[in-house]
RNA sequence: GUCCCCUUCGUCUAGUGGUCUAGGACAUCGCCCUCUCACGGCGAAAACAGGGGUUCGAGUCCCCUAGGGGAUGCCA
């Protein structure tokens, strides 16, 4: 038996972060195990559904190279479908019409609270004879639930959850105006897909419960469930927009991969003994719900950064460039030339050890594109007083005489340079640091000479000294 | 209110009755490496929510309390 996966967002946002970790289980499961991922977009909300929304969805996904199975299902066109099961249900006498006006609920509601009592509906309809149907209203669908007994659940992550039955009330199929509610929807399309496993947020762990009920009344086989705990915000509480329920797009803008996203979510409530960096191909091979966590994990940017910062390292220079030169050509409002080009593509190995996002590394990658004379910034500018300006004009003619413009050279020259003064490497590495980038921090300073090159490297230094 | 779920360093977690003087990772703080910043290396500090049981023995099993979360819709 193949198993059958799927990731049923609603469309009324972005793809958070939560749903993407979703998303990513449900799609490591079936990629394990060989089976399918499917995507099901649960629209039925028409009111709050947006085509953005679902565009931001399918986007997340593809972003984090999530890739799923068939057709994409849209919920919305299943309703002719689930109604045709209320209606069954309705004939079978297993559900009933209900006419209780919103009035009355709000009513039932209030006393079952008062009373400390969780169901709240109190099945009025359940028995009484249609012949009593006030004229005019048209009814809801109410399931008839067990009264009696409990339902019990076998979740794969949360273990056994055991409801008594009283504690549940009739629920809503059917509106009054005919459409479907999620409750049933779910039910039918979990079951018209195949799903054998569906993997979701923990706050559907009482939904199962309820919607195990419309199986048994259906008398379909039950898919297996797993309820993975929710990410919450640095605070504890629910993910709100100030800590990191920003769609899954920002973070992209924000300078993330893919792969150290993917990383990350995977490790937030899941864990493969003490392995940390886990590559995707592995996370596919490990992956399993035995060892998804039962408890709630915090979002922590610092970590998503640290294992960003280890996969930019390793990530493909000429894949980095790109991004860089989208990012510079953004930052500057130029367009690069080929001279920049090849600057990046030099400076990248250096580059890249030194960013955790990719905005970082376009920030340090200015050097490679700016024109001259470079403005300098505030720590740089102080490394230039008068006694470097002299040194830096020396230093110019040591560097005018080489021929090879290679590291070793270039090392052996600075070194040289610097026992000739009697001062440390550091000494005169700094202002030429400051001559060759404007900044106090950059790649090794042999790598600065190398990608910016003899003529362009000769240049920055004289730009300095003639400011003297 | 009621129902359900959860609870190991600040954070993510390992841990499935003895190997736990509780391990790893991020973050923090030292030191080393060093041309700056990173990387890397070494080291420090840091947790079993509390209380009862069960057991020769409990972070691991049971109960209670507390705290947190979710649900309680003719939303999904």
């Amino acid at each position: 038996m193949t198993f059958v996966t799927r990731f049923a967002p609603s469309p009324t946002g972005y793809l958070h972060i939560g749903g993407a970790r979703t998303a990513m289980f449900n799609w490591l499961f079936a990629r394990h195990h060989g089976g399918r991922f499917r995507l099901r977009i649960e629209d039925t909300d028409r009111k709050r559904s947006t085509p953005e929304a679902i565009e931001a969805i399918i986007e997340g996904m593809r972003w984090l190279e999530l890739d799923w199975d068939d057709e994409v299902v849209y919920q919305s066109n299943k309703s002719k479908r689930h109604a045709e099961i209320a209606h069954e249900l309705l004939k079978r006498g297993a559900a009933y019409n209900c006419y209780a006006t919103p009035e009355e609920l709000e009513k039932m509601r209030e006393e079952a609270r008062a009373e400390g009592r969780h169901a709240s509906y109190d099945g009025r309809w359940r028995d009484r004879n249609l012949a009593e149907a006030p004229p005019g209203i048209s009814p809801a669908v109410r399931l008839k639930t067990p009264q009696e007994g409990e339902t019990i659940l076998n979740d794969l992550v949360q273990g056994e959850v055991r409801v008594a039955n009283e504690e549940l009330d009739d629920m809503v199929l059917l509106r009054s105006d005919g459409t479907p509610t999620y409750m049933l929807s779910v039910v039918v399309d979990d079951h018209d897909m195949e799903i054998t496993h569906a993997i979701r947020g923990d706050d559907h762990l009482t939904n199962a419960v309820r919607q195990a009920q419309i199986y048994q009344a259906l008398d379909w086989k039950l898919p297996e469930f797993a309820h993975i705990p929710l990410i919450h915000g640095p605070d504890g509480a629910k993910l709100s927009k100030r800590h990191g329920a920003l769609g899954i797009g920002a973070y992209r803008e924000m300078g993330y991969l893919p792969e150290a996203m993917r990383n990350y979510l995977l490790r937030l409530g899941w864990s493969h003994g003490d392995d940390e960096i886990i590559s995707t191909q592995q996370a596919i091979e490990w992956f399993g719900l035995e060892t998804v966590g039962k408890s709630p994990a915090r979002f922590d940017f610092q970590k998503l950064e640290n294992l960003n910062g280890i996969y930019i390292r390793e990530a493909d220079d000429h894949r980095l460039v790109d991004m860089v030169t989208a990012g510079l050509i953004n930052a500057t409002g130029r367009e690069l030339n080929q001279i920049h080009l090849d600057r990046l593509k030099l400076a990248m190995p250096g580059l890249k050890e030194r960013a955790k996002t990719i905005p970082e590394l376009v920030e340090n990658a200015r050097f490679c594109v700016e024109t001259r004379p470079l403005d300098l910034d505030t720590k740089a500018q102080k490394l230039i007083d008068d006694e470097a300006r002299i040194r830096l004009a020396l230093l110019r003619s040591c560097l005018d005489t080489i021929d090879d413009w290679i590291e070793s050279t270039l090392d052996e020259t600075l070194r040289a340079f610097a026992a000739s003064e009697g001062i440390k490497l550091g000494k005169i590495a700094q202002p030429l640091r400051a001559a060759l980038t404007g900044r106090t921090v950059s790649p090794g300073i042999f790598d600065v000479l190398l990608v910016l090159g003899r003529e362009e490297s000769l240049a920055r230094i004289s730009d300095i000294g003639s400011t003297l």
